[in-house]
DNA sequence: CCTGATCGTGACAACGTTGTCCATCTCTTG
DNA sequence: CAAGAGATGGACAACGTTGTCACGATCAGG
């Protein structure tokens, strides 16, 4: 900036001020600083400035997985909000560990991001505390802050699974087997919590060999499967607490001389071309980041010291073919 | 930092030593200045520290789609590896669209990010040599560059595609439609001209109507195979363009009472469920990811004035059944 | 006890911008 | 023609760090 301002003869706020547009610069004096400007190929350092301006028009998004569609079409969404106010995205992956979780959030934080946008890997988050109330806007998104409150963005996760299990109670199942994430997982605990729900809510008991919490590996679903469809009293429906466990069911199912009815937590491509077609109950991943995204910008856009807000975004059933199996007795 | 040495009653820049970890300060001056760090939740305002050091340790990522499972794996692995080089990763989604390609880029430019790995979505890229004179290490990946010379990774479309038609040769096919991307989009060319290789290494003519380049929304794809399985020489095998294509030709082709062959381009999750299973050319999207990502480090840790470089990787033909039905005659 | 090396520390400038404030220059108006 | 107003431009400090250098204290060796 120093040198353009050399060789167009003016002085270094003069070209500040064209560079921004600023008013009161006569139009002679701005295309001689714009020639010099593009003579010698001259970009506004952005860091600079924002170091000065203390705004980074950037905002943060720490998720589990980028590869993972679901948060490939979350992150977008984000993008494209923040796109709109005119900020950059700054994404890192936690996979699902804490500590990484905690490391990103702080490497935005000491880069001074406008706001944060967090899928919660941990149930700790009260390392945020100081970060939050230094002004970085925070919102959760998926799952809950854990020992903080904080504003979050939620599927209705409990709610969207009773429906799922009570479209194949209404399709004459009694003994529903439900396999979901582990336990320490948010989501994965309010889908039991709702698979329990809809079975009370049916007057069904719930055998402690009909659901299964743990990690979604291919063979641990095997597994789980396996004992649920071979036990005394085998289930005869499933239903799936995500769409890892949905693909394993399915081809776990699809081997099987014995129909076994599937209702599986989150839609996924291709559902409907499968023999049987899965039936689904669908969240809506963009959603849940245009809705974080938003409540972040209005905060930063002024609503400060409101109370943190929570937002639950439905989740909808979209019945294929799968769910409607009738039990074999 | 002022206020933390103040409290410590120590030098500015001894507080700055103790937050670096630099060697020479006492271990009781090292307790002091931490304590008052703690007491003022001080964090380092890295803007600035990279201001100073003038290296901003962050990389930029301009792809097409995040919410795209291709780029999403893609994605997922530039940030792994920025992550073991101690970067932060910007990303931005370009949306096919060249304008935004270059607003995405430059923004980056103007944040003076280390480097750039870019999925390119215009067809010229001269507006990036001030940049990379500028010492601004950029990587194209997927799709080579325009009208300027630079690293890039790319997938061997033309021979992979070659693979795939050679597949449905090999099957006894001798009349194979392909349906592709744009014209313009380097990788659709590419494999239509694996394509006409492979049929022209085959001693095979190749019908102007038993190929279609264009948009690959549905209606699109559904009217072109309309068209070449309705001609006074039907196909009897198609080599699907992308993924979207593919998944497309799946449903058209599944509601026809006479088999069609088919084998795309991309893999895709399930292809293996769908019946019958799908054979597809897969390509390998966290290896381009990876690979373009290290090759950029590499140019940051030193490897500066060495000529651009061009890596290709394979794709490779997953047999799956969809590829090996015989020609209906 | 002196010398010179070593260690710990801090003052200062610099990184590239922008905000503040003041100086000048050119009009317009009484 | 004087004076005030408005336009235009620039000097300077500040944003929060780090690199350079110089200073004083400590310590080993002669």
């Amino acid at each position: 900036m120093k040198d353009v301002a050399a060789r167009a003869g003016v002085g270094l706020k003069t070209v500040s001020r064209v560079v921004n547009e600023e008013p009161g610069v006569t139009p002679d004096t701005v295309a001689r600083v714009q020639s010099a400007i593009d003579a010698l190929g001259f970009r506004r350092n952005d860091s600079a400035r924002l170091l000065r301006t203390r705004r980074t028009a950037s905002v943060g998004l720490v998720l589990e997985d980028l590869a993972d569609p679901f948060y490939g079409a979350l992150s977008r969404a984000v993008e494209d909000v923040a796109r709109a106010h005119g900020a950059l995205l700054f994404t890192g992956s936690s996979a699902e560990n804490p500590r990484r979780e905690q490391e990103l959030v702080l490497a935005f934080c000491a880069r001074r991001v406008d706001g944060l946008v967090v899928v919660p890997a941990g149930d700790d988050h009260r390392y945020l505390t100081p970060e939050i109330d230094a002004g970085v806007a925070t919102v959760f998104v998926d799952r809950p802050a854990g020992r903080i409150d904080a504003d979050v963005v939620l599927t209705d996760n409990a709610g969207g699974t009773r429906t799922g299990v009570a479209h194949l109670i209404a399709h004459g199942h009694r003994r529903i087997g439900f396999i979901g994430d582990q336990p320490g997982i948010h989501t994965a605990g309010e889908r039991l919590r709702g698979y329990r729900e809809a079975m009370a809510d049916a007057g069904l008991p719930v055998r402690p060999d009909w659901y299964a919490m743990g990690p979604t590996t291919p063979e641990r679903v095997r597994a789980a499967l396996a004992t649920m469809l071979s036990g005394p009293e085998p289930v005869t429906a499933l239903f799936a607490g995500n769409n890892r466990v949905t693909v394993t069911a399915v081809r776990v199912l699809s081997g099987r001389p014995q129909p076994v009815a599937l209702v599986g937590f989150d839609d996924f491509e291709l559902a409907d071309l499968l023999d049987p077609p899965v039936t689904v109950v669908a969240q809506d991943p963009a959603g849940l980041g245009r809705n974080a995204a938003q409540l972040l910008f209005r905060r930063l856009d002024g609503a400060t010291s409101e109370e943190p807000s929570r937002v639950e975004l439905p989740a909808r059933l979209i019945a294929r073919g799968s769910g409607e199996i009738p039990p074999a007795y």
